[in-house]
DNA sequence: CGTTCGTAACAAACACCGTTCGTTACGTAC
DNA sequence: GTACGTAACGAACGGTGTTTGTTACGAACG
């Protein structure tokens, strides 16, 4: 049997966890989730699938680590009294656009959020900026998951806006609008209303009134 | 060749795109969305894969159609303006409720909502609901988009949540307390208080600070 | 310096998946 | 009684995640 020379290259660069989730994040940056597969991975390292699975049990695994080194990323705020809520607005929108960046990785993480080292850096910094706003703990701590709910759930929608969505939204509308009035009185009505607003607007709303009702319902029930 | 009788048996009922949904229903609600393979369906049919292609033009269409059987099933709470705030936690509970019931489904359609009727007559209900407490068209809109982020988040975490779920509780809690505290202070500190509250208060507190902002912030609006 | 040995990498195989397509069989309309 | 459109079939294609037996490396040891 001739010696196959697997490695005749000039000595390729061994794998790594590291490198194998950078190759994977540029694929999935690129192409998304669905493509970036055990196989496209490993061909992206010029090796087979079989071998990421020395340093990862398995592709939901890998896909937290991707996860996890995305999460890193976002930018934190150090709560400050005197400007919390803007900072709780900065953060959240960066960890969104951190995601929408990441096609896919929302809906994946979503389905059990990981407990990993970022998401509990970022938890700890909701915690801190609610906290600064004056509300205890378990309403801070309760807070902080409705608003990630607004977080996951507009990246997701992001993800799905292709083309120009000045031109969605009126075809979303003209659709709306086309429904059976006596059915869907509201809905004919303010078709356009409904789909007002662009992205930032609509996602501004959300975190606003979670964060205003949040401080009412704490005052309402101290005072 | 001898004739192959694939017809022997008595007269097997023809498929219909009702057969093909309610036979992937059953799939979906026992072992979740992943088994809900078109093969899974078809055999559950007793026919192979490819037959299910007259009716469904590919398994998005087929997961569409079973969403729309799933929405049409949530019963709706004709406004009336004196109780509109318990009727919009009822709805809202239910849509989560029948979701939670079909593991996987909202991951799935979470990508991009789906236009179907029974979409539509859900989001008419929140609108009605929410003008019925008040909320012009802008804001009722764009809080019904809020609200149901809440829903489809509170559906994908109950997915998660396999055993006892007070066990599950401690055992996040004591992951949590056992983070670096220099780090964490937050997390360590109140580790306990953050996992607190049942499925049904946080998503109920979730749902109240959403109603509570939004109608503040109309206010502050128009006064 | 030579050998051993744990482990990383490989490559093939397994059991699936969604989807396509050529072919067969049916029920109905003529 | 026959022709025909269409529904159903079943095999095949190109993929997927994962497992496993085998090879080759590189460092530690005698």
């Amino acid at each position: 049997m001739s010696p196959r020379s697997t490695r005749d290259r000039p000595a390729k660069a061994p794998l790594s966890e590291e490198a194998i989730v950078g190759a994977a994040i540029g694929i999935l940056r690129s192409e998304g989730l669905e493509a970036m597969s055990m196989r496209r991975v490993a061909a992206a390292l010029d090796t087979g699938a079989g071998s990421l699975y020395v340093y990862f049990a398995n592709r939901e695994a890998l896909i937290e680590a991707v996860f996890d080194r995305v999460a890193a990323t976002v930018e934190l705020e150090p709560p400050r009294a005197d400007r919390w809520r803007e900072q709780l607005q900065a953060v959240l929108t960066r960890t969104r656009d951190a995601l929408v960046a990441h096609p896919g990785i929302t809906a994946a993480v979503m389905v059990d959020p990981p407990r990993t080292y970022a998401s509990m850096r970022l938890q700890e910094n909701l915690l801190g900026l609610l906290f600064a706003g004056g509300l205890g703990p378990r309403d801070a701590a309760w807070t902080a998951d409705t608003l990630f709910a607004q977080v996951t759930h507009a990246a997701v929608e992001a993800e799905t806006r292709t083309a120009d969505p000045a031109e969605l939204a009126r075809q979303v509308s003209a659709n709306f609008a086309q429904l059976p009035a006596d059915e869907f009185p509201l809905i004919t009505a303010h078709a356009a209303t409904i789909v007002s607003g662009d992205f930032d607007q609509r996602f501004h709303y959300a975190i606003d009134i979670v964060i205003e009702g949040a401080l009412r319902k704490a005052k309402a029930e101290q005072g």
